[in-house]
RNA sequence: GGCCAGGUAGCUCAGUUGGUAGAGCAGAGGACUGAAAAUCCUCGUGUCGGUGGUUCGAUUCCGCCCCUGGCCA
């Protein structure tokens, strides 16, 4: 009967002796946690250089709504993958993957560490554990899909689904219109099924680093909610609402957009469709935020080798500072 | 002061021809492979305003009282 070696606490410090991989540091927590201050300030004391893993963050035109770090900010400590893209054009994973990849490349041949800050928690797995081979996504096939889904209803697509791959269709909802689209886009592009396509080795291109996982998880999260409140009243007193009209003076730009999709963008959007009051539009837009902070927050929690930190204690700076400072064998400034 | 309409979950409300109640939103937990700030799943006991009466049984019917709107004085 083979036996699983005992976990031993030493064994981590004994690998990391012969590991030879450059370090990266992973800066994770929801939105609202202070993540930007935190970065810059790890930034001043210790030779790290910034990249953003943030789904938002990638697109010019979002700034306030998608609280950016400010020009100021960006001029002291560059973020590497902030306005990379126009809001007319869909970003990925797999694009945000092999992005961040050159961007981490570029800093580690500079000699310094590449420290990626952000809240999107598909982006991190990505690249830390890579995305399985799979054609990228095409624009008619989706429309396709969706006008089919309007006709019969997503179950439905999600029965064809089942009866090419009943083990994708066992883990997709009959209602997860994404996904059962991404599922039979995948399949129709491929001619093999997700379930035969995920068998690719994931995770055989890992991320050629070795890491510290640093996740900002407020223990409670009332006072999180309410710097959500106050911060969104403050972007709608640094003209929000002024960027959302610019946005909407293209005329390319529409709501099935992932920019425009993104939390606040849409129910601004809507409130200049006219669909509700401003009072409604500050709440909804105030709770789709929470909403996301927690959705965060469960990605967060679902990985288990991060360190975890209370963004609302006083010490969380310095306990985060000692904690990169061990991990890069230099004494903490 | 009189008349009318209401008072049910944190909010907006539905409902019970009398057998102690359920939606949406909010909230909590979770999932997550090229849209991910997306998409989806799970979770609902609350003096049914108070009090007295009728009844085997009242949140439901009746009386009185309190509160909130509206109209009239």
């Amino acid at each position: 009967m083979p036996r699983a070696a005992p976990y031993n606490p030493c064994m981590s410090r004994h690998t990391r002796l012969v590991d030879r991989r450059p370090p990266a540091i992973f800066l994770m927590g929801p939105t609202a946690t202070g993540k930007t201050a935190l970065a810059c300030a790890l930034a001043e004391r210790f030779p790290a250089e910034l990249v953003s893993v943030d789904s938002a963050l990638v697109y010019r035109g979002l700034d306030i709504g998608a609280a950016k770090p400010d020009r100021e900010t960006l001029r002291r400590h560059p973020h590497a993958l902030i306005d990379i893209r126009d809001p007319a054009e869909p970003y990925s994973a797999a694009r945000f993957r092999d992005d961040a990849l050159v961007a981490m490349r570029g800093i580690t041949g500079r000699g310094n560490v590449p420290l990626l800050v952000g809240g999107t928690g598909l982006y991190f797995r990505a690249l830390e554990y890579d995305l399985s081979e799979m054609p990228s996504a095409d624009p008619g096939l989706r429309e396709r899909l969706r006008a089919e889904a309007e006709r019969e209803g997503w179950p439905a697509l999600h029965a064809r689904l089942g009866a090419r791959d009943p083990k994708a269709a066992a883990r997709i909802r009959p209602n997860d219109s994404q996904r059962i689209q991404r599922a039979l886009e995948a399949m129709e592009l491929s001619g093999s099924t997700l379930t035969e396509l995920h068998v690719n080795p994931r995770g055989a291109r890992r991320l050629p680093y070795r890491l510290l996982k640093l996740a900002l998880i407020p223990r409670e999260r009332s006072a999180l909610r309410e710097r959500i409140a106050v911060r969104f009243d403050a972007m709608l007193a640094a003209g929000f609402l002024d960027e959302i009209k610019r946005l909407r003076a293209r005329a390319d730009l529409h709501p099935d957009l992932p920019a425009i999709r993104a939390v606040g963008y849409r129910q601004a959007w809507e409130y200049l469709d006219g669909v509700c009051s401003e009072a409604a539009f500050r709440e909804r837009a105030i709770h789709a935020t929470r909403q996301l902070a927690k959705r965060q927050t469960t990605w967060l929690r679902s990985d288990l080798d991060s360190r975890v930190f209370d963004p609302d204690r006083r010490d969380c700076m310095e306990s985060v500072a000692t904690a990169t400072a061990l991990f890069l064998g230099i004494k903490n400034a």
